[in-house]
DNA sequence: GTCGCGATTGAGAATCAGTCTCAACCGCCT
DNA sequence: AGGCGGTTGAGACTGATTCTCAATCGCGAC
């Protein structure tokens, strides 16, 4: 079903589905969360779909001029960049936990507000964003806490 | 100024404040803007300060790693990377041209606010945020709609 | 269904930003 | 002034991504 959108945009631009194409698209919107090339190409080769690593950067790229798919910061400081699917170009925003890196995916009508709102005041035609929210997750709290308990004890 | 707060965080973690890394960070707060690991190197040369490529590189990792630098996705596929001072800790957040490449940067209460908030409904603890809006600037969206009206005309 | 052409692919070479190595050097404390 | 790390520069090295090009494939035309 996204597969359509996927065929929908190679007709437009004059490309063609290929076997190879059709199974990288698949197999990303498998894995439903952010992944990174040697992941994507493991698990095709895993199932005998032995593609090229240069079809499959060949396509990520596609994907990603396409909207499809978007590389995504998952630290501050930008050190480390997944892919992340867009199907239904639904881009999600996300909220990463910098200690043990868990991330949440979410999508909130007041995240595009606030940028439609944005660009508006400086005369800006809004077309997508991208937001990472980088937070402790309820467990890394609760390690940190522990932590901060010993070394209050020590001092 | 900044500058201080820069050496505080070189004491802080038993580090040196050495020429080449006052030179680098003088420079940066200089660019004000977004810039590239090429552009520094060379504006630094420009000016008979010819630091190494290794110290630049660990320079920044050193300034990332303090939050006094950040790394922004200045296209919607992530394709472009560039670094982005944060004096003060104040990182701001941008609101960039897709075609043109213009980029505004602008700190919004509100962003920190919603984001704080969407952490807090997971039980996440929020430490900072990166948000990239994706617009036409006003110049371009002008030059935008007159392709459009000569295409509206073949139709 | 077959043909033909342009698009696509795979294997490996090439690129190139970023990292590492290590000997010389420097900042900082005494 | 002396000495102990931390720091630097030059260049080797690395590894992810891109490029090259001959063999193949998809798909529209016949
Ligand atoms: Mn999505
Ligand atoms: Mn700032
Ligand atoms: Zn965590
Ligand atoms: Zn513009």
């Amino acid at each position: 079903m996204s597969q359509q959108l996927f065929e929908q945009f190679l007709e437009q631009h004059c490309l063609k589905m290929t076997q190879q194409r059709r199974e990288i698209y698949e197999e990303i919107l498998k894995l439903e969360d952010h992944f990174d090339v040697d992941t994507l190409l493991w698990r095709l080769k895993q199932q005998g779909k032995a593609i090229s690593k240069a079809t499959i950067y060949r396509t990520l790229q596609l994907l990603l001029e396409y909207g499809l798919l978007k590389k995504t910061q998952v630290s501050p400081d930008g050190a480390e960049i997944l892919y992340d699917a867009c199907p239904e170009g639904c881009a999600s925003d996300n909220l990463v936990c910098t200690e043990c890196g868990k991330v949440i995916r979410f999508n909130k009508a007041a995240v595009c507000q606030l940028c439609t709102e944005i660009a508006g005041q400086h005369g800006f035609a809004p077309s997508s964003h991208c937001l990472n929210i980088f937070a402790l997750c309820p467990a890394c709290q609760q390690a940190t806490s522990k932590t901060q308990g010993e070394q209050h004890e020590k001092a």
